[in-house]
DNA sequence: AAGTATAACATGTTTAAACAAGTTTGCGCG
DNA sequence: CGCGCAAACTTGTTTAAACATGTTATACTT
């Protein structure tokens, strides 16, 4: 639900990109087209454009105009900048997911679990582990961690469902910024097992390690996801900053 | 340099929060002080903050204020986001590095290419291959195809040294955008070789493969990376959108 | 016909102002 | 003392205007 004015103009214009209402390589609207077309300020319509623009949809170039040059994203793609649940993704690319909660606890924080997840020593939180199946595949290995005090009442239900939807909608949370790291690590006898892996094929497993903080700034989530290395597929967009 | 005043903005609130001049998990003081503190109009204070908040550095909370929640990066990461060279993100570390060059051969692109690059088939190419060292240990080997109208004159020499400064110093050539995949591959031969590696250990790279965009919107480079996966980390901040 | 100056048009930066909406402070009343 | 309301903060959205800078098309001059 687009709330405000340059919300509504940026997926407009996305859509269009993404359905070759623009053509590709060419140049969209000017911005006193724009602004006729949306009848709003000139602010508003740059607002919405310099989003496209760190979507790495449309390329501004000064005194010519700005230049579409989208491609569309194979299949199994996830989309870096975002944060986006594993159930959303999935959907957005037209798979069937699924979840199969393996492990459910509440459990407290110690010093080798604080500087892991970040948490503070002595906190209480939750600790899920649970596997992502994409069309039946298995794909993902997830292991939550939740501070208790931040998403109360959490359950294995829950978890078989959608978390995320759980604290945005329930909770009425905000989830709003998360800080991630990728890396690749050595495959384990939990991947293996569960992901019905055979190390002698892979012995490498997709590691992003992610920090998630709510509206009030506290960090309420640690997740390692380990990703099964030939399903594996991260995008991002990256923009080089003029005199950087 | 900076050329904008609020990139100017930018970068000192950033200098002051990475070097702890505002406390972690503390506010930044409020837009009407940094107007006043810079001498310039809220929007202006506005854009600078906006791009901390991309960053990661700091979160904003409406009738509350700006939170810092910058945690310093290890030394191995790379940053995404960002278009950064080898050679730059290296010295940002603190690293001393150097380039082999393996291979450097003109090409004409096929079909086949032509498909991998995105380059348009019968366009002139650089190929070139490269052996990344960072304090004498290889740690990536990079396959980089230059379009020859878009880079003209690069030589041997110039790819032992840094590329994008001959392109952007030299050459006055603006590099933009990169579209950025990481993926997860097999081991090959070359890789073994070259990087030291014993398959036994691991027998898979990440790699990451970027396609990248001049400021005219013309796709003139296509590079893939391939990192020892021990010594392999990306980092990345995303922010959900509201509403989304 | 070629070259140059200019006008028209593109995006980039900055300021100012008004209103909206969320949070904290403090005052006053019961 | 405690509750509630209002004032005084905070950030979020939108408009308007001016000037800067880069590109392209036009028209004029040679």
């Amino acid at each position: 639900m687009p709330k405000s004015k340059y919300d509504t103009i940026y997926k407009d214009l996305k859509r269009k990109i993404e359905s070759n209402e623009y053509a590709s390589q060419e140049l969209l609207p000017s911005e006193n087209i724009l602004i006729q077309t949306y009848d709003c300020s000139r602010n508003t319509v740059r607002r919405a454009v310099s989003r496209l623009v760190t979507d790495g949809y449309v390329q501004t170039m000064q005194g010519k105009g700005v230049r579409n040059i989208y491609q569309p994203t194979p299949q199994t793609a996830f989309t870096l900048g975002e944060i986006e649940s594993f159930r959303e993704s999935a959907i957005r690319n037209g798979r069937v997911p699924s979840t199969k909660v393996l492990v459910f606890m509440e459990i407290t924080v110690n010093d080798s679990l604080s500087g892991k997840t970040g948490f503070p020593a002595g906190a209480e939180a939750y600790y899920i582990q649970r596997l992502h199946f994409l069309d039946d595949m298995p794909l993902i290995i997830n292991h939550n961690y939740f501070r208790k005090e931040c998403t109360p009442g959490l359950t294995k239900e829950i978890a078989e469902n959608s978390i995320y939807q759980y604290l945005e909608q329930d909770l009425r949370m905000a989830i709003v910024n998360s800080r991630r790291v990728m890396t690749v690590e050595k495959i384990t006898e939990i991947d293996e097992k569960y992901l019905e892996l055979n190390s002698e094929e892979y012995n490498c497993m997709a590691v992003v390690s992610s920090y998630t903080y709510n509206s009030d700034g506290i960090l309420f989530e640690f997740t390692q996801s380990r990703h099964r290395p030939d399903y594996f597929r991260f995008q991002d967009n990256a923009v080089r900053r003029s005199g950087a």
